[in-house]
DNA sequence: AGTGCGACCCGAACGC
DNA sequence: TGCGTTCGGGTCGCAC
């Protein structure tokens, strides 16, 4: 599940491999993927090269000249470096050919990753990207700003973490991190949490995706690893896929349950 | 406006 | 070489 540390980390890899080059065909095989025209899709990045990849919350980026392509990963997605005769594999829905001979491949088990083609001067209008909340990270993220947008939600807190416009790059696995580093238990109301509890959630989701980047993020799912990068931040996960294990700080047992139909892991007695 | 839920997918895990 | 069913997970769109 790529979150904005995984998703950074590949922004930083991809980077040092693909710019600069010609694209001179593209190839894609399950066409619900893209959200352009497809016909569009193809004229406009024939021809092109990436000069440039940004990335904002979970979405990649990609410069190509009067055009972004917007690309988000879901909960599967990830990007190949392979020579163009290699065998095309299963799950490989966009190949993008370069003058080199190679070929940057778009891989989707589950087939819920999206790609999006706004022309630059379109961006502020581009729903998907405009709507992000702050990052971790921002000196604009603060408990105040976050209990502005917490006024009047019932949801429990956890939910609301999830939420990409309030803050954005957070996912299932950070959300309990952030939460368990911040003392407050996931099924707190959200219209609940204090001034100091907000103020929590900043300064842990700040670190904790920090230290998540510096380790290349989290490998949990996946046997293959996009772009040959093993990140190695699962190491460091004190709740997150740890049930019935001991808690780090207390050695109670780390419990797993369901806050609206999500896997959430926390420790009971730290996380009152 | 805030909330809940099905849809989108398919490999893995589960039940028998 | 067992087979059919359920689950999970980020986001959107729609109903309430």
């Amino acid at each position: 599940m790529p979150e904005i540390a995984e998703v950074e980390t590949v922004r930083n890899v991809l980077k040092k491999q693909i710019l600069n080059k010609e694209i001179v065909d593209i190839k894609v095989l399950y066409s619900n993927m893209i959200e352009s025209d497809l016909n569009e899709f193809k004229q406009v990045i024939i021809g092109k090269t990436f000069n440039d990849i940004l990335r904002r919350g979970k979405w990649l980026i990609f410069d190509l000249d009067g055009y972004y392509l917007i690309s988000h990963l879901r909960m599967e997605g990830k990007y190949f470096i392979k020579p163009l005769n290699e065998k095309i594999e299963k799950h490989e829905h966009v190949i993008f050919e370069f003058i080199d001979n190679s070929t940057l491949r778009y891989h989707d088990t589950r087939k819920f990753g999206r790609m999006k083609l706004i022309k630059k001067e379109k961006m502020n209008d581009c729903i998907e990207i405009q709507k992000q909340g702050l990052e971790p990270g921002d000196k604009n993220l603060t408990g105040k700003y976050l209990l502005e947008k917490f006024k009047g939600k019932r949801l429990p807190i956890k939910t609301t973490l999830l939420d990409q416009t309030i803050i954005s790059g957070l996912g299932n696995i950070y959300v309990d991190e952030v939460l368990f580093k911040s003392n407050i238990n996931p099924l707190k109301e959200t219209n609940k949490i204090t001034l100091e509890e907000a103020n929590n959630i900043c300064k842990s989701s700040n670190i904790i995706i920090k230290n998540a980047i510096k380790y290349g993020g989290t490998t949990i799912r996946s046997y293959t690893s996009s772009l040959g990068v093993k990140g190695s931040y699962q190491n460091y996960l004190q709740v997150h896929k740890r049930e019935n294990q001991e808690c780090n700080i207390c050695k109670n047992k780390i419990k797993r349950i369901k806050v609206n139909g999500r896997s959430t892991y926390y420790c009971p007695n730290c996380q009152k």
